[in-house]
DNA sequence: AGCACGCCGACT
DNA sequence: GTCGGCGTGCTC
């Protein structure tokens, strides 16, 4: 007997090994037929063993003499089933990768499966917890829901464009509950943030045994029970997860929700596979015939493409909970108040005086600047010199809290010099505010209120991500100030102001999605502001109030945004047009990388002409003493993607077979 | 990826 | 003289 494993490297293919007489007596003692989707121990190089996984039995005779023999059936049951390895190969192919790389990703949750299945409570509990019954869905809410079934009906996935505090979560638990009643499972993503544990505990309130929940912070035993429970195939009906839970064992998916689709932390940046979950599940439930829902108070441009093209059924829920009006959105000028010295601080006098009536009215504030640390640069006075990653081609932002320099690319630190090692002077200064200097400000000039800060470095752990939720919940914040982290999933009652302090560096990094993003942020931050019958207020400082995109973010008008950003990523051929593909090329020495890169986007050019763009140097042009250089792709849509690999795989040929190449690390990023 | 092999510099 | 640095090759 030969078999094909899938080991969890970064090669091609699978390997072929063959089963021994000994193991082969084994199994037949046990009476345990080896199954694709079951583990095997093999060997693989001189001397290393990893775990890997069965993709095909073969028994006709191979005859060759190099292949090895399988060391250990570690488990002989299948515990990856047929329709997951169907997905694990339209992902490898979409997302430009080796089937390795995905069952690298999904391995360790495979491994730890096979291990002792966690004794479950038994079904006797489900009445230590009486299921409540779902909540009435009011007027809109029940017409959205019937709008979503018939369009549902009709096609495979539906956007529900819901505005803020419209309720789509009651929505979902009627979708989710429709469809337990037809046996079948549920899968609801969220992004990692808005997984609180207010939600699941509301969910588990409704649903009781029947939920289960997959995030990166549950621990071991949990995820083992996960993955068994779902193979036994009458366990948990619905999962409510991050990203990574499209890679659980499912066994008749009935429906997917994409909750918050338009977030980015549905994309996998890396290590392969770079996928897009959101689609990556649309996909995932095509194989099960399964229905999808996306969810959006700001859907990504995609999906708004694809609802509007009539690809996907469309529900609008325009009208908020208790009909709470929509904040309102005022503007500042802060290029204009600079001018006439009236900018004291990094607040303006306007902002001030309504975080001091907010204050007075015992109401909450969030202020939002979506940069952690004290400042995001140093300078120095005298001769410009800024302080640089040794390793990366970035500047290091100062943490006044750790007194570090850090580079936020490959985390190391650094001391700040006392002197400018260029001219000696010891006059250097920062350039910026990120989220700890908003914190010492505020302190400073409203000593009374009690601030609290979330960000990356203060929500570590979840325990601490949700100490810092808990605490200004309960109303002993006044003053929460925070990166984009405070613009998700968090419904407080008391806040009657939001402050975004920068507005223009939202929209002025290099990335096509940079309007989108802008665009997304400030308006569900401003979500925020104003719930249950009183209209909140949203300060907007900017130095450019007239910009396009700042007067969408104050008139709220999401379509004109995406009118707006349709009409350039049509000229300029980005996604949904054209499906992106960014190739980032990596060598340790830069003119060796200038000159092969080159090369390899001329070869491109022979295949794809002016689909070939670049290349170029990305905004960080060094990480971890590698240099980069980045080619983009702009692909029509409906072009074949094999071919796309076949001259992809040959250009990578053509540049190694020359000496000077050899090594050099080329990464796919299938960006749509 | 990750490991072995092999060929050059700074040390007990 | 040797230890170990990482450039190079290869994995059923």
């Amino acid at each position: 007997m030969y078999i094909d494993v899938i080991l969890p490297v970064p090669l091609a293919g699978a390997f072929t090994y063959f089963v021994p007489p000994e193991v082969e007596a084994q199994l037949l003692n046990r009476q345990t037929p080896l199954e694709t989707g079951s583990l095997v121990r093999v060997e693989l190089g001189k001397n290393k063993q990893y775990t890997g996984v069965v993709y095909y039995i073969h028994t006709e005779e191979i005859k060759d003499q190099n292949i090895k023999p399988v060391l250990e059936v570690i488990t002989p049951e299948q515990l990856v089933l047929p329709v997951q390895f169907r997905f694990w190969e339209w992902l490898a192919n979409y997302y430009l990768c080796e089937l390795g790389e995905v069952s690298r990703s999904v391995l360790p949750a495979v491994i730890r499966a096979k291990e002792k299945p966690a004794k479950r409570k038994r079904q006797t509990k489900k009445e230590e917890n009486p299921i409540v019954p779902l909540h009435v869905l009011n007027e809109w809410q029940q017409t959205a829901f019937e709008q979503i079934q018939k369009g549902l009906a009709k096609k495979d996935v539906c956007l529900l464009y819901g505005v803020t505090s419209s309720g789509k979560t009651e929505i979902y638990t009627h979708l989710i509950d429709e469809i337990l009643r037809t046996g079948k499972q549920v899968l609801y993503l969220l992004p990692e943030i808005a997984l609180t544990t207010q939600l699941t505990n509301r969910l588990k309130q409704f649903f009781g045994d029947k939920l289960g929940i997959y995030h990166s912070k549950i621990n071991e035993r949990e995820r083992t029970e996960i993955w068994n429970n779902l193979l036994t195939g009458e366990g948990y009906q619905i999962i409510l997860g991050v990203r990574s839970s499209i890679f659980l064992p499912f066994r008749n998916l009935g429906l997917v929700i994409v909750d918050e689709e338009h977030e980015p932390t549905y994309k996998q940046q890396d290590p392969a596979p770079r996928y897009q979950a959101r689609n990556a599940a649309i996909f995932l439930a095509k194989l099960h015939q399964a229905k999808v829902v996306l969810g959006s108070a700001t859907p990504s441009i995609e999906t708004f493409y694809n609802a509007q093209t009539g690809k996907y059924a469309y529900v609008k829920l325009d009208k908020r909970f208790e009909e709470t009006e929509l904040p309102k959105m005022i503007p500042v000028n802060v290029k204009d108040l600079r001018r006439k010295k009236k900018m004291k601080t990094i607040f303006s006098p306007l902002l001030m005086e309504k975080m001091q009536e907010a204050l007075d009215n015992g109401e909450q504030i969030l202020l939002f600047q979506n940069r952690r640390g004290f400042a995001p640069g140093m300078v120095c006075r005298i001769c410009d010199w800024t302080p640089k990653c040794r390793f990366c081609d970035i500047s290091l932002t100062y943490h006044k809290q750790s007194n570090r320099l850090t580079c936020h690319y490959c985390g190391r630190t650094y001391h700040l010099p006392e002197n400018c090692p260029e001219c000696g002077s010891a006059e250097i200064r920062a350039v910026g505010y990120g989220t700890e200097k908003v914190e010492e400000d505020i302190q400073r000039l409203f000593p009374q209120a009690v601030t609290d800060r979330l960000d990356t470095d203060t929500a570590k752990s979840k325990k601490s991500l949700e100490e810092i939720i808990s605490r200004f919940e309960r109303g002993e914040t006044n003053i929460l100030i925070g990166t984009q982290m405070i613009s998700k999933g968090l419904d407080f009652e008391k806040v009657s102001l939001v402050g975004i302090l920068n507005a223009d560096a939202l929209m002025n990094f290099p990335e096509f999605r940079a309007y989108e993003r802008a665009y997304q942020l400030m308006s569900q931050v401003a979500g925020r502001a104003g719930r249950r019958k009183k209209q909140g207020e949203v300060i907007v400082q900017t130095a450019n109030p007239e910009h396009p995109l700042i007067q969408m973010v104050l008139q709220q008008d999401y379509e004109a945004m995406y009118a707006m950003q349709t009409e350039e990523r049509q000229l300029f051929r980005y996604p949904p047009f054209f499906r992106l593909i960014q190739i980032t090329l990596k060598h340790r020495k830069e003119e060796t990388l200038k000159n092969l890169s080159r090369e390899y986007a001329n070869i491109l050019r022979e295949k794809l002409g002016d689909r070939v763009i670049g290349p170029d140097k990305p905004a960080v042009g060094k990480i971890q003493n590698l240099y980069l250089k980045r080619i983009l792709l702009k692909i029509e849509t409906t072009a074949s993607l094999s071919m796309l690999r076949e001259i992809l795989e040959y250009a990578q040929k053509q540049i190694r077979n020359q000496p000077d190449y050899k090594y050099f690390v080329l990464q796919y990023d299938v960006e749509n």
